[in-house]
RNA sequence: GUGGGUGUAGCUCAGCUGGUAGAGCGCCGCCUUGUGGUGGCGGAUGUCGCGGGUUCAAAACCCGUCACUCACCCCA
């Protein structure tokens, strides 16, 4: 047996990442502020467990049970057999419908709720595409029918969100798969899925590559120009219905789906000038939507893909004599933070706005008392570790950019004193009753 | 899963055709005998990812392996 030497070194796990104290404040601030946001919409929040079982996931889609983390117990025998097989969630979009299925009897319809949990896809990681990530999801479901106002509803939320936050100008992209399927139906492509899948590369590879794609899957050319000229229509108001009819395509599905796509356009143009476009080749890869779908982009990163997506399900919630419609949206939390945190900073990386120094151990009793006054009254605060020379306590609140530094009276000074270290002022204060700027009380995100 | 790139100090990296490790930043101490930031002086830190091979000699060359990373696939 080999002799260990030491323990063995730690490293990152690829797709797993962890924020610095600073990072996180900046993340916990996103938090806040989508929470606040969401319950300001009346949305009531809900937690699921962690796992599902394989069976409820994977019944869903083919290619998402290659992306499935499974749990099972290290040493789980043969009596283990009996239980299901678990497997962590990879949206939450999901275990939501389980949800709605398992507890329909208590919840009153239609159901608004928003869910901020951590989901894990067993992909290979890239930048902004992890295997552990935060998302930040908002749905509605109703029983037997949905009404579809509602899915003009839900990127006006995430716009109120978004707007609120230091992001930059963001741009959501709404089409309707009935849209692409009436269509492809209409000139006699059936594979919807397999050219869907193709059209959604056109930002990427181009349309003579996508034409090229097409034609190797079975397309004619002409059916290729033709899947081209729709995924290139896109447009802030309805016109798009005008240029989509201007290819002569015709189809029932296609014609439903115009319509409520209009319907959901209209409503953004109203509420949200600049904020909703048309786009027909958003595609959206998990197959159990059957309507609206949505993506969102920062406009300038437009290659880094959406921070933002969803869209209306119509048969995911089913217990077979009843269906729960629903339609949600999910902010992909982590992936638009990798994005812009290069850009972000937090005033500093703890929440404590005050140091009470200790000019000596025996102090420290005198320290706490100061502490507990200045929490009373909601100032975070910490004392100082050791009884140091003062610059050097002075230094230990800089390096954490703690901005106020608190000395107790001493022998020598009658008063407590405050010291802003930034500016150096230093003025007599009174636990009881000094305040630090509303500015500073805690950590700011700054751009 | 497939293909490319990279692994050297806490961080960013240098280290040529092999001669057993360096810089900047950061950190610690002192100048500064109880109020920091600038400046000066001094200091600590590495299984050179891991295992094997070639060689008198390997961070460097060869093989393997692991990790990270980028692209494909797919997606937030």
């Amino acid at each position: 047996m080999k002799q260990q030497t030491g323990p063995a070194k730690v490293r990152p796990i690829s797709g797993f990442p962890e924020w610095l104290p600073s990072e996180r404040i900046v993340e916990q601030h996103f938090l806040d502020v989508i929470r606040e946001t969401f319950e300001l919409h009346g949305y009531a929040s809900i937690r699921t467990r962690a796992v599902e079982p394989i069976e409820r996931l994977t019944s869903l889609g083919e290619d998402t049970d290659k992306e499935i983390y499974a749990v099972s117990r290290l040493a789980g025998g043969s009596d283990d057999s009996r239980e299901p097989k678990l497997g962590l969630h990879f949206d939450l979009t999901v275990p939501f419908a389980r949800y709605v299925l398992e507890n329909s009897g208590k919840l009153t319809f239609p159901f608004r709720r928003y869910q901020i949990q951590p989901v894990w896809r067993g992909e290979r990681p890239q930048e902004g595409r992890y295997r552990e990530f935060l998302q930040c999801d908002i749905d509605i479901v109703d029983v037997g029918e949905l009404a579809p106002h509602y899915e003009a509803e839900l990127p006006l939320v995430i716009a109120d969100a978004f707007s609120k936050l230091p992001i930059g100008p963001f741009r959501i992209q709404v089409n309707n798969r009935k849209i692409p399927e009436g269509f492809y139906l209409g000139i006699g492509l059936t594979d919807v899925t397999s050219v869907l899948r193709i059209v959604d590369k056109l930002d990427k590879i181009g349309p003579a590559n996508v034409s090229e794609l097409l034609q190797a899957a079975g397309a004619t050319p002409e059916q290729a120009q033709k899947c081209l000229a729709l995924a290139e229509i896109s447009a802030p108001d309805e016109s798009f219905v005008e240029r989509v009819n201007a290819l002569g395509v015709e189809h029932e599905t296609l014609t439903e789906g115009l319509a409520e796509l209009a319907a959901v356009i209209r409503v953004g143009a109203e509420q949200a000038p600049g904020l909703m476009v048309a786009d027909l080749k958003v595609a959206r890869g998990l197959d159990y939507y059957t309507g609206t779908v949505y993506e969102t982009q920062l406009i300038g990163h437009e290659s880094y893909g959406s921070i933002c997506s969803g869209g209306r399900y119509d048969a995911l919630a089913s217990d077979g004599r009843t269906t729960y419609p629903g339609v949600g949206i999910s902010i992909g939390l982590s992936r638009l933070l990798a994005k812009i945190m290069p850009s972000l900073s937090a005033s500093r990386s703890t929440p404590s706005c005050v140091l009470v120094s200790l000019a000596d151990e025996t102090d420290r009793p005198q320290g706490m008392t100061v502490a507990a006054a200045l929490r009373r009254r909601g100032i975070p605060c910490e004392v100082a570790p050791v009884a140091a020379k003062f610059g050097k306590q002075i230094k230990f609140a800089e390096r954490r950019g703690i901005p106020f530094v608190w000395f107790p009276a001493s022998a020598d000074q009658n008063n407590d004193s405050v010291k802003d270290i930034r500016s150096g002022d230093q003025t007599v204060a009174d636990a009881s009753s000094w305040a630090p700027p509303a500015a500073d009380l805690r950590p700011r995100v700054v751009t």
